[in-house]
DNA sequence: ATAGGGTTAG
């Protein structure tokens, strides 16, 4: 205690408290400073508190008691616990701090850091109301002309989703330095006006490495991961330098495109430049490793972090699970609650799905089980699907339907479609046609107007429900996709989008679709016999199944790549069962071995067989053709509105199951139907297209 | 005495 007197005379307080002040020590300095009165100077008062909230969260709990004893805090003082409270789990306590400087017996009144500190507690808890209110009196303080308020609004409305608030404020500022920049392309590329997002910042005067990072995330996380990558090297063309940030969502890019040779690339870079081996940035190591297939690669970065957190545990077990190796997958979780790391949400979908490729369905239920009676985490309708798939795939159809009937909520489309997937394994039609049937009656509402609809509300000024979508959005991290393959050649990844004619060797590719086309022909693959499961769980419906993007990528493979080369595919979607079997068709007759990465897992293509048999196969004989065709109901009575659209609705509408493939029927089944119409199949073409359909 | 923008797992 003798050198703590010391320190005290010597030195200001801030010197006292760091973040490895324990509990105990706090009170022992505590106590020092009371009995050497330090703290009746409301100067020094303050820094203690300060020093004291900020440097350690644990501590808040002290800071906030030690304030409701002192009658004459600074504004200084209420500042510092605003500015803890933003950053802490409990950003809603900063407002008790801000009402009591407006209730101040001292005429104290909010500054410039106080509205800093709380528009960013705004952002954290997403309440839009509250932003509305503090942004209120923003204006009515005179405060937003100060740049460090401008980028924090502009950062709390993209945190809300409310683009054109972020546009309104950043309009608003004459002159926007570099920050506010930055934070309205960050908030553009967010939202998915990313193309604005790269005029801003191209319009940029100047631009650090926060910029480039921020149109670079910006990219990678709407799946524009090329042009992230490309930014990149843009990036390193003009000698801007990478740091361990900017690099995650470099990794991000190249994992989803499924660059390995880039990845790898990135990981020499990180080790040659000795970038900080954050476990962000090794978790984003392990996750590209894992998903570009070299899963030893990806274990072997596992096992050099020194500290894992969760997102570095669900990354391995998640990679383990979907390169099939289920055993290992649940090595790693039981590791994981050893060493002490609790499991969240995602972990245990990745766990379900280890012990769903392997058929592990005790240990499996035991585990969904778990979930709530040991980490009290609330199974979500992923879990539940999770289960369906788990039952559904070991051949306990029924259990799986036991499942669904028992959802404590609706269940979805994935639940469903986990069903129709175990349906067409073990040939269960009936079963199948109620998933269907239920997949279709679900597919037509989930528009997914997210946006449209919280613009609803906040025009109605609802800020309660418009607060509810943005949570749900940004907690299940709502994304357009469209359907896209990439396929490396030399280093150099080429991505093809459905239908994606602009390669510059397109000719060629054409030329290379049509030689698959007849040598499957020749081989006795004739489409039109061939069953077609229209997919409808994702979003590829266009019309020619031809020009699905993994097919453009492995003619292009097959022009490009020697005979000897394997042909590896990264697809962001789920691979359709079309493209599926025509895959196991060209690796016979092409004799190339094709691996396929499509969203939930790895397909090894080789001599007319795929690495995923059971879980691939579908029924061969009895042929379902799913079609959904949206088509617009007529407004049967409407005539007080004339010709307009109100009374329309987009309805699910026709399930054509095609049976006894020689001379084919089709069953027309309408939502809602309970007696099925025959008719007879006219020539179906090798293109199931939508039909608009009028009724 | 105190500030701001970019990052990971389903």
């Amino acid at each position: 205690m003798s050198s703590l007197r010391c320190t005290i005379t010597k030195n200001p307080i801030i010197f006292l408290v760091d973040t490895s002040t324990t509990l105990n020590q706090l009170k022992q300095i505590h106590t020092q400073l009371l009995i050497n009165g330090i703290l009746n100077d409301p100067h020094l008062f303050g820094q203690f508190v300060a020093s004291i909230a900020l440097n350690n969260p644990i501590n808040l709990t002290y800071s906030n008691r030690l304030l409701d004893h002192c009658h004459n805090p600074t504004l200084f003082t209420f500042n510092s616990m605003i500015r803890a409270h933003c950053k802490s789990s409990t950003p809603h306590k900063s407002f008790e701090f801000y009402k009591r400087i407006l209730a101040s017996t001292h005429r104290l009144s909010p500054d410039n850091y106080t509205f800093n500190f709380l528009v960013r507690s705004c952002a954290q808890i997403l309440s839009l109301e509250s932003g509305m209110l503090v942004h209120g009196s923003v204006l009515k303080h005179g405060f937003d002309s100060d740049p460090h308020v401008q980028s924090g609004l502009i950062f709390m409305y993209a945190e809300m989703g409310c683009l054109d608030s972020c546009h309104k404020v950043f309009d608003q500022i004459p002159v926007p330095d570099l920050v506010c920049q930055t934070a309205i392309v960050s908030a553009c590329a967010k939202w998915g006006e990313v193309v604005l997002a790269r005029k801003l910042f191209d319009e940029m005067p100047v631009r650090d490495l926060i910029a480039w990072s921020a149109m670079i995330a910006g990219y990678a996380q709407c799946g524009l991961s090329r042009k992230a990558l490309d930014l990149f090297n843009l990036m390193q063309i003009e000698g801007v330098k990478v740091n361990e940030v900017s690099m995650v969502s470099v990794l991000s890019a190249c994992t989803h495109l499924g660059a390995l040779d880039q990845g790898r690339w990135a990981h020499a870079y990180i080790e040659k430049n000795r970038l900080k081996m954050t476990v962000t940035l090794g978790t984003a190591l392990i996750d590209m490793y894992a998903k570009c297939g070299d899963m030893n690669k990806a274990m072997e970065v596992f096992r050099c972090m020194r500290e894992r957190n969760v997102y570095t545990w669900t990354s391995v077990i998640n990679g383990l699970a979907m390169n099939g190796a289920g055993k290992k997958c649940l090595e790693l979780f039981s590791m994981m609650k050893q060493a002490g790391v609790r499991p969240n949400e995602v972990t245990f979908i990745s766990v379900l799905r280890g012990c769903s490729v392997v058929g592990l369905v005790e240990e499996g239920r035991e585990h969904f089980d778990s979930m709530r009676r040991v980490y009290r985490i609330e199974p979500q309708l992923e879990h539940y699907g999770c289960l369906v798939d788990l039952y559904g795939r070991a051949g306990h159809l029924d259990e799986a339907l036991n499942v669904i009937d028992d959802m404590p909520m609706k269940p979805h489309a994935g639940a469903w479609g986990a069903l129709l997937n175990a349906c067409t394994i073990y040939k269960n039609t009936e079963m199948g046609e109620l998933a269907s049937r239920k997949l279709v009656e679900l597919e037509a509402k989930n528009h997914g107007a997210y946006v449209l609809l919280s613009n609803i509300y906040a025009d109605s000024k609802e800020w309660d429900k418009v607060t509810d979508v943005r949570q749900v959005m940004k907690a299940k991290g709502v994304k357009k996709l469209p359907g896209c393959s990439a396929i490396e050649v030399d280093g150099e990844v080429h991505e093809f989008f459905v239908g994606d004619e602009s390669h510059p060797r397109y000719n060629e590719i054409e030329f290379m679709l049509g030689e698959i086309s007849r040598r499957l022909k020749l081989a006795g693959y004739v489409a039109n016999t061939k069953p077609v499961l229209f997919d409808i769980e994702e979003e590829e419906k266009e019309d020619a199944l031809c020009k699905h993007s993994e097919k453009i990528a492995i003619a292009f493979g097959l022009i490009s790549l020697k005979q000897h080369q394997p042909i590896s595919i990264v697809k962001n979607l789920r691979v359709c069962w079309d493209c599926h079997d025509v895959t196991m068709m060209i690796s016979k007759i092409f004799d190339r071995e094709i691996t396929v990465r499509d969203r939930n897992r790895f397909h090894h293509f080789k001599d007319g067989q795929c690495s995923c048999k059971g879980y691939c196969t579908r029924i061969r004989d009895t042929i379902m053709i799913l079609l959904v065709c949206s088509f617009k109901k007529q407004s049967s009575s409407s005539s007080s509105n004339s010709g307009s659209d109100e009374n329309s609705s987009e309805k699910p509408a026709i399930i054509l199951k095609v049976v006894d493939p020689p001379e084919p029927k089709i069953v027309v089944i309408m939502a809602g139907d309970e007696k099925p119409s025959f008719l007879a199949m006219p020539a179906v073409s090798s293109t199931i297209c939508r039909c608009d359909h009028q009724v």
